[in-house]
DNA sequence: AATGAATGAGTTTTCATTCAT
DNA sequence: CATGAATGAAAACTCATTCAT
């Protein structure tokens, strides 16, 4: 949420000092216009036009323009803005979860959230933008190497499962998630299978 | 192919002796309209025009409608068509396979012929359908039923898995292998994971 | 105006034999948008909407993009039209006028013409296109070189007159018409120098 | 430049003894405005956007509408600076050049010029203002009419040749200048054709 | 039955103008 | 006074859908 509330990148200064709070009514909006598109584009994939997102904000549809100059350029900045988050999320939970269990918490969470996440999966696929190539995704990735470097350490993940497969499970268990009738039993089962293969021979 | 051939159930009868030598050229519009659609969509989207597909199909804009009266329920016909020639081969699986590894032959298989199922997915996403509703859906859902307890029986699957969640496996791993640089070696890996899973824990 | 007349390119049989004159409303629409749209820019110049057009032709704006897929191809099929109204116009005169004096009447006539020949200009000038690239000037371009040559051979202008310079001679004074308070006098003496000074100096 | 210095006429005098050091700011900021709008607007047309304006004039882009209630408000100041400025230009070959050949040099001159004298003509033309209406015209006028009346006395223009069809001329061959490939050779020899319908018949 | 012309609601984007700070 | 954020009218263009031929 607090990722909502950076200023446009041309006003690096911080706001303090003299007080000069010019726009405050501004980053306000910005913050308000990619909320409401992150939630309507996740309602109505990236189709939804920006006059609703304009509406639902309470702004102007000219204002949804000035902040980002393009639909594209919206589609981005959430991008990012989710990644950003999922990334501190990722990095907390590699710095004070416990490495054995850390991963297996981080996909399980990853997937609760998938509602949230089927925006970014959504735009990644319309856009057709590959997840490695994306540079916000980046600080995530480094995050989730981290965490599976640790459980294989701990041994709680087989040592041959790389960073790749571990990914597309995520992402495919996540997109899973969106097309069929999914309770949290359902999600318990297939995660259980997911996690069962992931885990060392040895180990069960 | 041949699923394309059928006329629209809600024309059961002919109006008369004479009129069969149309109703053949209607069947063959229907069916290259279906076919065309198919591939437009895969290429491009659900969001590709209704034009472009008369106009590739060869057929005039209006022709379509005719047969599909609206964009949706083109797509609805497109979703049935793929859901019978899938439930087919399933069948024969079913029918002809070693069922000791027809459920990971299956399983395999789809995911290859993802690029084709992208439409699918894609227009399900899009049009908010959930699979598990669709009607066509359930042959192929009950193919798959009996393959994945023919693997149980032969103790290739663990007895705990149910339906539901291969199911969401199946579609999970499809949809991953659109996103990310999915070579061969990225699937094997992947599929790896998931069939040791899915194998009882004695196998291994 | 029968330049008008013609149907989209695409269409290239004539309308007689078996009398299938389906697209005859087509046709009219074709060319009431035409009419419309180089009397609204005339008017309006190129800034003009194509909303407005196609409301003041009795058309759907949609109607407007059918026929000509973008403004600009609007723009240019005006142009095309016109410059073939002026070009036959003007080899009527290459054919049946007095060599001495034809010339002069061109010049005069398209003077008077000035208020339709605005939207060439305009539209030459908004498009950025030079006017001897222009394919549909071409045949008017010539047509003018021989009323020029004729004019010469019959002593009643200078020998080393170019067309490039009678072209600028043409179009300024056709501009110039334009932008002042330009009453039947004022033609007359302004040709009056031009024709002076494109005269030889020994026929006066 | 100097032209550019005028404040509005509406605002004839200071509020207060101490508004003078403001004063002067804004006095800047409407040269700079004005100066940067000629640019553009030459460089672009008038369909460049005060906003454009307003950045290169290194102002925000409310202070454009402080100092000129409308884009038409600009686009007349513009015009009015320009025509102040060749007016001063005319009045000093009035007074300093040969009568013989001042009109000549004159008239040359604005043709070379006409790159920057583009904008007006556009502006002009856009604006649907004739020429002979705008108020600081006539001070350009006059020193025309003075050119021309000495350039008669002298013997190099006809006597018969009046003030609108000199203007008219101009204009003409300016405009035609922007269109057409427009070497020097070509300048010079439309000129030529002009100047020598100017010209006295016996003189030749 | 097939066609494709017509339609107009909807989409993205731009920009002059207003107004709170 | 200066600023730039907000606004919404307007523009070009698209496309599913309808309908006359």
């Amino acid at each position: 949420m607090t990722s909502y509330d950076h200023p446009t990148p041309t006003h690096g200064g911080p706001p303090g000092g003299t007080g000069r709070a010019l726009r405050a009514d501004a980053r306000r909006n910005r913050a308000r216009i990619l909320q409401t598109a992150e939630a309507v584009f996740a309602a109505k994939g990236s189709a939804a036009s920006t006059e609703e997102i304009a509406h639902k904000a309470g702004v102007g549809h000219g204002t949804v323009f000035r902040h980002f100059p393009t639909k594209e350029a919206l589609l981005q900045a959430i991008l990012e803005a989710l990644a950003d988050r999922l990334a501190e999320e990722t990095r907390a939970l590699v710095e004070t979860g416990d490495p054995a269990t850390a991963f297996f918490q981080f996909f399980t969470r990853m997937v609760e959230q998938s509602a949230e996440k089927k925006t970014v999966v959504d735009l990644l696929a319309d856009a057709g933008i590959d997840v490695t190539a994306a540079k916000p995704i980046h600080a995530l990735r480094q995050a989730i190497e981290e965490l599976l470097a640790n459980a294989q350490r701990a041994g709680t993940v087989r040592e041959d499962v790389r960073v790749p497969e571990a990914m597309a499970l995520i992402i495919g268990v996540c997109q899973a998630s969106l097309h069929t009738s999914w309770g949290p039993d359902l999600q318990a089962r297939t995660l259980a299978v997911v996690f069962d293969g992931l885990r060392p021979r040895h180990s069960r």
